[in-house]
DNA sequence: ATGAAAGCGCTAACAC
DNA sequence: GTGTTAGCGCTTTCAT
C-alpha cells in the first residue's frame, strides 16, 4: 500500500509533475483540457496531496491551528465550525492548546509558537485577549483571527458578533413579558462578551426609562457553578427579581437548577433567560430561552478567511460585518405572577 | 525570521547533522559529552525540530489523528484526553471526520487515509465499529486504537470499559431502592455500547429472579430526542415502570424532559439513571444519577498506547485490563412512592 | 502553456 | 561513536 503521490497522477494523465502541481494548486496557465485530464487522473488513482511534503517544500502548510483553552460547548461548536471549513479547503484541523492560568505562560507560548507549523490559529475568547499570547503570536507573525475579541488590537482578524444588539432585544423579550425587576448575571471581567452584554442590557432598560438596580447585577464567571451561586444572591434578596439574564447558558442553567432547588417554579415563579444556545439549552425542562449564537458559523468564517489570506501580503483583514444573533423562545420565560 | 534548522545546530556544537538528530531522538550511540554540547546548542538557538520535514523524511510524524464523526459531549472529553496525553508527548493532535452515512464512504475513506500522515489514529464508537472504515484503515496499515469497541477485530488496539459490570450496578441501584418494573432504553444497534449495557441490565434483573419485560425494553439512538420519544411510549403503557434507566446521559436527559413535560415529578414519580456522566447530567434539576465514564483517561490511554508503539513491530496490544466506572448518585433517583 | 532541475529540513542506510 | 549520501513528495525557480 505504497501511497499515490504526484507523479504517479502525472504519469497517468501524460503530463508534468508541475502541470499536476498547477492544476491541484488553482494556478493558471493551463488549458482547460489538460486541466480536466489531470484531475480525471487524479480521481482514479485517488490521488491526496501529502501535507508534511507540501508544508516543507511550500510557504503553507494546509494546516490550521485552533486554540484551546477550556472545554466549553461553545469551544465545542466553534472548532467543529473550523473542522468543517478545514475539511472543504483540503486543509487540516490541528487542536492547541494553553493554558493561561500557567505560571509560565510566556514560557510555554513561546515554545508552542516554536512548534507551530499552521497557515494561522483561531483564537476564542478568553485566549484571544490575552496579551502575553498575542504577543507571542504576533511577534512570531503567525496569522491570527481572533472569535469576538474583547480588546481592539491592530494585529489579525477579527470576527464579530452582536453582542450587544442582542443582549438588548432579549432584555426587551423580558420587558415585554412585563417583567421589571430584572437580575443580571455577567461574565468574567476582561472577557469581551461580558461587557457588551451588559451594556445591551442596560440600554434596554434606558430605553424604558429604567434603570439598573446594582443589587440586582451580578457577578458570574461563565460557569454553571457561578450561575447557580448568583441566584443564590439574588433570591435572597428582600425584593428577588421577577426574571433572570444570565449572560451565558451556562450560568443560566445554574441559575434554573438553584430556583428548582429552592422550590421555586420555572417560569411560574421566576423566568430565566441565557444567552448562546448549547445543546442543553434545549434539553433541560423547561427550556431555557436564549440567543442563538452562529458560533460555528463564526469559525467557520474564522477559518476561510485564514485560508484565504494565507500567502497573501495584506493579512486577514476584518470586513465582514458582525454576526447577528436569534432570539429562541422556550419555556423558561412568561409573564411575571400577578 | 528565518528559522532554524538541524544543520545550524550541528554548526554551532561542531558535529555533523546526523549526530544531532541521534540526540534529538534518543537514540544511542552518542557520547554523553557530544549530546550535552548539543543540546545546548539547541537550547541557545532555540531549535524546534520541524513537524513537516521529520514525517517526510521519516517514519514517524509526531502526530495523532482523531477521528470525529458526531459532537457529542462523549466525544469532547475523550479528544481532551487524547490532546492531553499528546502534549505531554510532544505530539499534535489532528482531528479528522468522516461521515459515516455518506453514500460514497468507501472512496471518502480511500482519500483521507492517502492525505493522513498521523503516526495512528484513535477511533470511537460508532466509527470503531464500522466495517469499511476499519477495513480501508486496515489496508492501509495505520495503526488504530479501538476505544471501548463492540467488535472482536484482530486488528489495532483495543480500550475496554466495563460497560456491562456498570449497567449491572446501576440496575441493582435501582433494584436496591426498591424498583421492580424499571424501564430501559437502549442505544442504536451495532454500538458496542449498547448490547453491553443491555446485558448488565439484564444480568441485575435476573440475579435477582426477575426477568425483563419486552415492553419495557426501549430502543433509543443515543440521543436526546430519541429518550424523550421513548419515554413517551413507556409512561403511555398501562403499567407505566417507577424507574427508567437510559443506557446513555443523553437518551436519560430527554426521558427526564418528557416526564417533566407530563407533569410528573422526578425522583417522586420517576426515577431516572443514565450512563456516561456528562456535564450537563449536574447541570440539570434534580441532578441525573448516572455512572461515570473515564473517557478522557481512556482516551489519554489510547494515545499513549499509540505513541508507545510507532516504529515498533508488534501493532499496540491491549493487555490494559478495562477501565471500571463509578455510580453517581444525584437526585433523579429515589424509592418509588408507596 | 509546459517542463526540468533544485531544494525545503529532516531521517535512513550505509560507510568509516 | 560519528559522518556521508540519498532521498521523502512536493513547490519553486527558471527554462523553453
Amino acid at each position: 500500500m505504497t501511497s499515490v503521490t504526484i507523479t504517479d497522477v502525472a504519469h497517468r494523465a501524460g503530463v508534468s509533475m508541475k502541470t499536476v502541481s498547477r492544476v491541484l494548486n488553482a494556478e493558471p496557465h493551463v488549458r482547460e483540457q489538460v486541466r480536466e485530464k489531470v484531475l480525471r487522473a487524479a480521481r482514479e488513482l485517488r490521488y491526496r496531496p501529502k501535507v508534511s511534503a507540501r508544508s516543507l517544500a511550500g510557504a503553507r502548510s494546509y494546516q490550521l491551528g485552533f486554540m484551546l483553552y477550556q472545554v466549553s460547548p461553545y469551544a465545542m461548536h466553534a472548532a467543529l465550525g473550523a473542522l468543517k471549513a478545514c475539511r472543504a479547503a483540503g486543509y487540516h484541523l490541528i487542536v492547541e492548546s494553553i493554558d493561561l492560568q500557567a505560571e509560565e505562560l510566556d514560557s510555554d507560548m513561546e515554545a508552542l509558537v516554536n512548534g507551530l507549523s499552521v497557515d494561522g490559529l483561531i483564537l476564542l475568547a478568553p485566549v484571544c485577549d490575552n496579551p502575553i499570547v498575542l504577543d507571542a503570536l504576533e511577534s512570531a507573525a503567525v496569522p491570527v483571527v481572533r472569535i469576538a475579541p474583547a480588546t481592539q488590537r491592530p494585529y489579525g482578524g477579527r470576527i464579530e458578533v452582536e453582542d450587544e444588539a442582542a443582549a438588548l432585544a432579549i432584555t426587551e423579550h423580558l420587558l415585554d413579558l412585563g417583567h421589571r425587576r430584572i437580575g443580571l448575571v455577567q461574565g468574567p471581567r476582561g472577557h469581551g462578551a461580558s461587557s457588551r452584554r451588559l451594556a445591551g442590557f442596560r440600554k434596554a432598560l434606558a430605553a424604558r426609562g429604567l434603570e439598573a438596580d446594582p443589587e440586582l447585577i451580578r457577578q458570574g464567571l461563565f460557569t454553571f457553578e457561578s450561575g447557580r451561586e448568583a441566584a443564590g444572591a439574588l433570591l435572597a434578596l428582600r425584593s428577588p427579581p421577577t426574571a433572570v439574564f444570565a449572560t451565558n447558558d451556562l450560568m443560566a442553567l445554574g441559575v434554573m437548577a438553584k430556583a428548582l432547588e429552592l422550590g421555586l417554579g420555572i417560569p411560574r415563579d421566576l423566568s430565566v433567560a441565557g444567552f448562546d444556545d448549547i445543546a442543553s439549552a434545549s434539553m433541560v425542562w423547561p427550556g431555557l430561552t436564549t440567543m442563538r449564537q452562529p458560533i460555528a458559523e463564526m469559525a467557520v468564517a474564522a477559518a476561510e478567511a485564514i485560508i484565504a489570506a494565507t500567502g497573501k501580503d495584506p493579512p486577514p483583514q476584518a470586513a465582514r460585518p458582525p454576526f447577528a444573533c436569534e432570539l429562541v423562545v422556550r419555556g423558561s420565560t412568561a409573564p411575571p405572577r400577578a
